[in-house]
Order: C-alpha cells, then structure tokens, then sequence
DNA sequence: ATTCGTGATTCTTCGTAGAATATAACGGCA
DNA sequence: TGCCGTTATATTCTACGAAGAATCACGAAT
C-alpha cells in the first residue's frame, strides 16, 4: 500500500466556507473553556483569528452557533449554542464518512 | 440545498503529494506540448514551479512519469512516459468518483 | 563552430496570510 | 466609581512561499 488517497472537506455557505476541521474543533473549545479567548489559546490561534472564524459561522448560520457576551464580573464570554452543537454533531458525522470513504477508495488505486 | 459538502483530493506517495489535480493538468499539459516551458506557460504557471512539481512526481513514481531530454535543436523538451499516462487516468478516475461521492453525499446533511 | 530553445539551478524580490500589538468598549461587582 | 477580563476592531510586523530574473548546461542541426 505505498499509494494513499488523501484529502480535505469543508462545508460551504452562502459566503464560503461554514464549517471546517479547524473550525469545528474551534467551537468544541469555546463550549469546554467557555471564552473564545481561552479557546483559541488552548489549540495555539491567534485570537483575532478565532473572532473572525466565529464571526462567519454566526453570520451564515440561520441561528448563531456561539453566544458571545462582553462585560460583567470576570469580562463576559462565549457559549456554544444547541444549534452550534448540532451543527459540530453534523460535521464530525460526515467528516467520519468522509474518512471511511477515503479508507476504502485507497484500496481501489491501481498505480 | 443552501449548505454542500465540498472538499479536495490528491494520492499521497513517499514525499507527500503525489499527484493533484493541479499536478495532474499539468502532465496532460506536457503531453500536448511536449515540453515543461511551454506546459506551464499554457496554464500560467511559472516554470519553477513546474519543473519542481515533476521533479517530485518522478521522484516518488516507480518509473517517470515524465521523460526529459535536454539539449538538441529546438533545445529538447519533455514527453509523458506511458507510466505517466496511467497514472493520469487513475487520477481522473478517482477523481470524478470523489466528485460523485461528495455531490451525494451533500444531499445528505442535516442542518 | 554557431545557433537555438529547452532543461537545470541559484539568487533576489514581492505579495500576502497570519501573528503580534494596541486600544476601545463593555458591564457586573465590590 | 474603579477594577477586571472579556469582546471588538484597527494597525503594524513578520515569516514564508511563490514569482521573477539571471545563468549555465545541453546537444542536434546547420
């Protein structure tokens, strides 16, 4: 087996790309530390890379997927949304697919 | 059908990336050609690139995909080996079934 | 020997995506 | 009222890959 199918996918909205890998583990750690701060830091991003990446997914989705408040006692934060978390349970599910698929098509490679 | 899956695909080998899309265009381009210079010339590639992108192609192919010939009136140029044009047909094919895959796939998504 | 357009290679320049920095604005709470 | 850590936003800096330029090598035909 020395050739291997490999590959990306992504799901795309109205402007571009929705959710991704990145993204969608962007959102498992803004609902686990609760900030999107405290998120970005924990897998290594820039924050105004994190805010930009919320942004666009709150923008094309119908409902927001992140809840984001600013003030308060501790300096507000961010929280996954129901409709975020179903959003994250739908990516993985294709993106588990989208694995086995590429798994098996390997196999068929005749180089 | 607002959201769709889409994604990308390339055959990994022994370096890394094998043979793309892009790759793949580009040995057809030679083919028709019949040399590097004018291979990337015709899809706007520099020729740097190109010449590195068949570098690595013959590298981690068992035999070229490409054979070159420097030198000569006209000053040589390149042709597509028969090995190179299987592995072009392998790629299409895996290709279009990706497409396939992923159009299904798409009508699939519950969001 | 000269010519010609290619392959092969090195060095420099440049565009830009991302990081880093800076600074408001916010709003509960003591 | 001042403090705090966040969100929000603009600006500057930087690292890196691609592009471009510049050379040299090549070898068959004339």
């Amino acid at each position: 087996m020395e050739y291997r199918l490999h590959g990306r996918v992504w799901i795309e909205g109205p402007e571009g790309t929705f959710l991704g890998y990145g993204r969608v583990v962007l959102l498992e750690r803004i609902r686990e530390h609760g900030s999107i701060r405290a998120a970005a830091r924990s897998m290594e991003m820039s924050y105004r890379h994190a805010w930009k990446l919320v942004d666009s997914m709150n923008r094309q989705s119908r409902e927001p997927v992140v809840e984001k408040s600013t003030g308060g006692r501790g300096g507000g934060g961010a929280k996954l949304t129901e409709s975020g978390q179903r959003a994250v349970d739908c990516f993985w599910q294709a993106y588990q697919d989208y694995r086995d698929y590429l798994s098996n098509r390997s196999t068929q490679l005749d180089l």
